[in-house]
DNA sequence: CTCTCCCATTAACCCAAGTTAATGCCCCCT
DNA sequence: AGGGGGCATTAACTTGGGTTAATGGGAGAG
């Protein structure tokens, strides 16, 4: 978490372009552009600690991010990641005010759009435009949570990790494989055994 | 799905008092009220099938009903229960139009309000009290489902199963054990196994 | 260039849960 | 009253994943 700037028109048209497609009107589009922020943060630093309520929403522009869960013996694992055009924020914690159950940590140098949650929400209340942004992404989330529930489910780890590679395409490269393994709620040496079997190079 | 029929008013008020609490004027629940419908089920009668789009949600006066995934091998997992005042329907098929990937069941012999998801849906679009109303229900599902990911993340067998009994109370003696088995993600044997560790009583 | 830390792999052992199958209770049906 | 189906339990065996620990490669720091 450090500078802090306006974003440059380049980053603002990638974000217009990635959730408004060109649906949205120029003008509706500029009551919300003033509200993004260009920040930096270094690999490791947390832009949400679990406990804390969320104020705060962030857009990827390069990096990845996790949020995580951590259990009162402090192990921790992974609800999800964040990759570059994707949003990150506990919904549910800004919404209602509640401590967020869940951190989220950096887990490359990042370039990220930030808001305040509460500005735009206000503007989901005001713009129609808005609005419907607003509710698609609320349901872009439940459809997300719903389809891993089924996963947990229905799937068993070697198919939830083909599926993660589906889902986040190059990210198996970027980061440490436990932290895939904890995303799958299994250990790090469950994980190598699978990878093995499934016959995936190892670079050793 | 056998006759149809107005409700009453005493079934009106209830699903007032437990959706809208009085925070609602009279003239903006009149709007909503016409639309529901009060049907009866055969235990086992299905009010959804898998593949199908959800055109109608209920809400169960008496009864209970189970929503459920199929694999392609035949087997069945349960996605949640439905117990009275519980509502029930799939939200992501009926608003855009897709198979819905999960079918419903009564697990009793139910009594439900029906209702159009087309219908409510033009009235939350309408009307500001109603709006609220259908988001509140978005948020409570959305809710339900990160709990029950990060249950399966974070929780043994063991206490995902306390879970269900706190969550349900009351539902272990009235369904087949091994539908509980089923929303757990894990055998019928296995939840034997595990009420015996428990030391819950078996009525044999 | 070398040391050190990080991390993936592998092995050995254990436990939880799956699979199959047998048993027997309870309830409903005739 | 008798018969049968549905269901929970239990046992025996298998399998997948957890745990611990050893090994070794790779990358970055000095």
């Amino acid at each position: 978490m450090q500078s802090t700037a306006k974003p440059t028109p380049q980053q603002l048209a990638r974000l217009r372009e990635q959730f408004a497609a060109p649906k949205i009107p120029d003008a509706a589009w500029a009551k919300g552009a003033q509200l993004f922020n260009y920040q930096t943060c270094a690999k490791g630093a947390y832009l949400l600690h679990a406990g804390e309520v969320c104020e705060n929403f962030y857009v990827v522009i390069q990096g990845v991010l996790r949020q995580f869960y951590t259990t009162e013996d402090g192990r921790e694992f992974n609800k999800s990641f964040s990759i570059e055009d994707e949003p990150c924020g506990s919904f549910h914690s800004a919404r209602n005010k509640e401590p967020s159950r869940f951190s989220i940590q950096a887990l490359e140098p990042c370039q990220l759009l930030s808001f305040s949650f509460d500005k735009i929400n206000a503007l989901f209340d005001q713009d129609p435009h808005w609005s419907r942004l607003g509710r698609q992404f609320a349901e872009g989330q439940t459809l997300a949570n719903e389809a891993r529930e089924a996963s947990f489910l229905l799937d068993s780890a070697p198919t939830r990790y083909q599926n993660f590679l589906e889902q986040y395409p190059g990210l198996e490269d970027r980061i440490p494989h436990y932290h895939i393994a904890s995303y799958l709620g299994i250990t790090n040496v469950a994980l190598s055994r699978i990878r093995k079997k499934l016959g995936i190079s190892n670079k050793h």
